[in-house]
RNA sequence: CGGGAAGUAGCGCAGCCCGGCUAGCGCGCUUGGUUCGGGACCAAGAGGUCGUGGGUUCAAAUCCCACCUUCCCGACCA
């Protein structure tokens, strides 16, 4: 491609809305241009990146027996309303009602698609195990789309579907996928990093998400130099109060109110009473499903919701908002505590067990009571593990120090069961003449993400520094004066022959000055710029740089095509 | 949805507090010329509903009200 009969709208400055380094190096370097919030379009920069991603998958899985096909994307409720998703993704589902009044809904993922059409064609033993995928545009309704294409309301997903007869035959295709998972991300050049994950909205048992460490990462991991143990915070096991100040035994002494006027948070109680976090109790209100329960931990820890959820066995849980609050406690929100509390579940962390003498919220506005002790002031006996994970625990598997991590989500796999399949009837006859449910597993890879993450990982002051296998060009021929009759001539040639070599090429014929060429080559990252100067073309000489060493070559121009051979194998 | 910030030329910004005449600057763009190895120079140009609507005023980019959009934090989320 010359770069005259192309669009690649390189921006100088840092456009205004961009945050994280990705996204501001793929709107200056002409990949992607912002149409609202949540939905950027690619540029035909950005366009040949994806389409590399793609094609990398797309061998990747096809080389282990996966099958392409493409399903709708507009989806008639009712299906989702089988497997009960249209109720729990909510407002995330994107509807719309057709000319008819019929609704419609756009797809979101699409196990129930996949596997209402497996229903429907597949019915025996003989015809598994198959797996299916597509690479295909999933529409969610994203509450905050963020950090450019890192998070947007439209998508590009590879989602694939794995159907077998039994959990070893699930285990067995689990465990391809998820190597196949590691030579896709492998080839793009990501450090990622594949952890133990909560199946979330998926269902199913088994998880885990793929995952690059990076600044603008939404989500954290705890990672184990020691043991290579590898878990998303949210399954992160946690025992008791970990590295933490231990809960000291004493002797129980006679609950007391004290007054609090104004002073809500865990912070300021202790600081207000002279004491430290690890003497409070934390009590938080959560609506689970429809239920309230009270979920208690120590006043220096965090609650993971994904833990309380899992507990609980609950659809939806959120913190039960200000209204509930003042209903349930009879006091403002700030001021919660378990004792007394009526008709609530408690649940408590493990971080609370031992605790004596400590404070909590009063269930009264502006008061806290101290010397609360668990069996005497209140009871639960329902003691689990709910807290967070900090960087003071201990590796859950080894004990040894752990690091957390904020990452990337780049792909997620889960061994879902029969879930899906029971409830659309997906059923083969066995060797028997036996009806039974496929064991189904999803796996999903979000294409943009790939393409962000690469980024974050890989950029300096100039630019992106693309991998080979996912640049949008894999060389760069800049012609540094085009004005010059030999410059002319010898760039020209140099793009027909590495053209005719078949590498991707794109050729800066531009007429502008130099200093424009270099920065935008860097800029966009291309691997390997191929310079051609009036001094050296005259001597019959070509410079091979290399973008992420900075390594020149000087090479005889009929060296070419062989020495870019050579550095691109 | 809660909290915060911002909308002025294609991009990045100043002007707004303290209202005033043809609304500026840098980059980019067009034309001509000089340059030509790391974002060149000279000259001449084109390009603006100052986010939208309403109000106050002799007069509004500037003050007031409402709304819209975007970004950040949170909530939420394969």
């Amino acid at each position: 491609m010359k770069w005259s009969e192309a669009l690649i709208p390189t921006l100088k400055e840092d456009p205004q809305d961009a945050e994280v380094i990705s996204h501001k190096l793929m709107v200056r370097g002409g990949f992607i241009r912002k149409l609202a919030s949540g939905s950027y379009s690619y540029l035909p920069l950005g366009f040949r990146v994806l389409s590399k991603v793609k094609a990398i998958i797309r061998e990747e899985l096809d080389s282990r027996g996966c099958q392409e096909v493409l399903l709708p994307a507009v989806h008639p409720p009712e299906i989702w309303k089988k497997t009960g998703r249209y109720d729990l993704l909510g407002a995330v589902l994107i509807k719309f009602k057709d000319r008819s009044g019929k609704e419609c809904v756009l797809g979101p993922t699409h196990e129930e698609i996949i596997t209402d059409l497996i229903a429907n064609n597949i019915r025996s033993y003989r015809e598994l195990p198959q797996t299916f995928y597509q690479i295909q545009t999933k529409f969610r309704d994203e509450p905050r789309p963020r950090f450019g294409v890192m998070r947007t309301s439209e998508f590009i997903m590879k989602d694939a579907y794995s159907f077998d007869c039994d959990i070893e035959g699930l285990n067995k295709t689990y465990k391809k996928m998820y190597e196949a998972y590691c030579a896709i991300f492998e080839r793009c050049g990501l450090p990622f990093i594949p952890v133990e994950a909560d199946p979330g909205m998926m269902g199913g048992n088994v998880s885990h998400e793929f995952m690059v460490p990076a600044v603008a990462g939404e989500d954290r991991i705890v990672v184990c130099a020691k043991c290579k143990y590898a878990a998303s915070t949210e399954v992160a096991k946690t025992d008791g109060i970990g590295g933490r100040a231990k809960n000291q035994k004493e002797k129980t002494l006679p609950i007391a109110e004290v007054e609090t006027p104004g002073i809500t948070t865990i912070e300021k109680v202790a600081e207000l009473l002279k004491t430290e976090q690890i003497k409070l109790v934390k009590t938080l209100l959560y609506k689970a499903d429809d239920k309230t329960v009270a979920v208690l931990l120590r006043g220096d820890f965090e609650a993971n919701e994904t833990k309380v959820k899992n507990y609980l066995k609950c659809a939806v849980l959120e913190l039960a908002d200000a209204a509930t609050i003042e209903r349930v406690t009879g006091a403002p929100v700030g001021f919660s505590g378990p004792v007394k509390l009526k008709d609530v579940r408690i649940i408590a962390d493990n971080s609370v067990k031992d605790m004596a003498n400590f404070i909590t919220g009063a269930n009264k506005k502006d008061a806290h009571v101290i010397n609360v002790n668990i069996g005497r002031d209140f009871e639960t006996k329902e003691f689990v593990d709910i807290r967070m994970i900090t960087p003071d625990d201990g590796c859950p598997a080894c004990g040894k120090a752990i690091e957390i991590k904020q990452a990337i989500e780049i792909g997620h796999t889960f061994k879902l069961g029969t879930k899906y399949t029971e409830v659309l009837g997906a059923n083969y006859l066995d060797k028997d003449g036996k009806e039974n449910p496929i064991i189904m597993g999803c796996y999903g890879i979000g294409v943009n993400r790939i393409m962000a993450s690469l980024i974050e990982t890989s950029n300096d002051k100039d630019g992106i520094i693309w991998p080979l296998s996912i640049a949008p060009y894999s060389v760069i021929v800049i012609a540094l004066n085009i004005a010059s009759e030999v410059v002319k001539k010898m760039a020209d040639d140099a793009y027909r022959k590495l053209l005719k070599a078949g590498y991707d090429v794109l050729y800066d014929d531009r007429d502008i000055s130099a200093g424009v060429k270099f920065k935008d080559a860097d800029l966009i990252g291309i691997p390997v710029k191929v310079v051609i100067g009036e001094r050296n073309a005259k001597l019959g000489m070509i410079e091979a740089k290399d973008r992420k060493t900075a390594k020149v070559d000087l090479i005889k121009s009929e060296d070419l095509t062989s020495h870019i051979k050579s550095i691109l194998k």
